[in-house]
DNA sequence: GGCAGATCATGACGTTTGTCATGGGTCGCC
DNA sequence: GGCGACCCATGACAAACGTCATGATCTGCC
């Protein structure tokens, strides 16, 4: 039973609601709805559509899938910060890679919690963004600090990228423009800043992390 | 407006529902409750939860989502179906894996479908399932059709599995209890099998397939 | 201006691989 | 019983890979 508090003024919270998993949104939506000082003003099933959805609805705040074909949750929360300082984003995702938490931040997005936290969270995280707070998630929160930062270089890291689905080194090269030659070094040094022992576990590590 | 109909004898599906995103698990109750003949009885977060939950509410269906921490939502189908054969099993899925929908299958689940369909549908299919018939998603039938079945044999596909996150042939051999030698065979047909120019290709192609 | 670090490159080396030939054993099926 | 498919193993060879030394350019910083 979430606390349905109509607020001091009776104000009421617009929320746009976007993830490509329609089945997910539209249970959120109803959810949400439940409250009384949150009101579902527009679904989105892309990045693209929230754009465009934002722009037209101005909501106070944007609840974001991480993962969403075409442009992601982050991507779009940078965009509607660009063009809509007044609404506040706030991402939920299913894989609670630290290395995303801090892309996040650095996008202005307001909240970041997983998929597994609970529902009434959900509702009270976004009263706390609309008033100006932030939340993070305490368990990705600590994750990402104990993760820390990537050690990579921005070129070892789009390197490992290309290799990600096991392609060869002369495929990587061509794709990262890079002789055969460079490109085995940026690997071979990815690799050992990571402890991997050849590219491939570097990418796998690399994933698991949220650095690639 | 999802059609509210109280049955022609006014009797309640009794609905159990697993999965370990609470958000999107209590998301989904709150959404199925609001139909008039389907009653969530039960809510678990884990595979061994859900059938412990199901062993104890006896429900006419369960939900259970496809990747779960421990036993996934196929082992959990299977086991309810062996245990309480009068209980029709549901998977919801985020990624729509051509393999799994075959093994769902073969586990006696009556109904698949992606979290990508609409909230409807949900309801509908909770209904179809309970009256004996079964129903999967087209766009997934279609592709699983398509994709047939794996050409790997059990053992290449073990292997296989066993590379995927960047050992080395000896650590696989280790981890497969083989040589290193027919480790590498083993690798070499699988990767031929899927046209792949090396392991770490034939993975990630085998994964995206669902077959390991 | 010097220094550190990132970027890009080449060549040489030893090791890890993918591939192939070959052979053994078990099982199910016609 | 013979045949095919799968399982397991070994050895040999060439190609791909990881590593290291070395050096060039460019950038930002004290």
């Amino acid at each position: 039973m979430p606390a349905q508090r109509p607020d001091k003024d009776g104000i009421v919270i617009r929320v746009l609601l976007a993830d490509d998993e329609n089945l997910i949104r539209s249970a959120l939506a109803t959810m949400l709805d439940l409250e009384d000082d949150i009101e579902i003003v527009g679904e989105a099933e892309s990045g693209e559509q929230a754009l465009s959805d934002a722009a037209a609805l101005s909501p106070d705040v944007a609840v974001l899938d991480l993962q969403m074909g075409g442009i992601d949750g982050i991507e779009t929360a940078q965009k509607i910060a660009e063009t809509l300082p007044t609404c506040a984003s706030i991402i939920v995702t299913s894989h609670g890679r630290p290395g995303y938490l801090k892309k996040a931040l650095e996008a202005g997005v307001r909240g970041f919690l997983p998929k597994t936290t609970s529902a009434a969270t959900l509702a009270e995280v976004v009263r706390t963004v609309h008033g100006g707070g932030r939340y993070v998630d305490p368990t990705l929160a600590a994750e990402a600090i104990g993760a820390g930062d990537s050690p990579l270089t921005p070129r070892e890291a789009d390197v490992l990228e290309f290799a990600a689905d096991g392609a060869s080194i002369a495929e990587i090269a061509q794709r990262a423009h890079l002789s055969p030659g460079t490109t085995r070094n940026y690997l071979s040094s990815a690799a050992a800043k990571l402890g991997a022992a050849n590219r491939h576990e570097a990418c796998a590590l690399a994933r698991r992390h949220g650095w690639i």
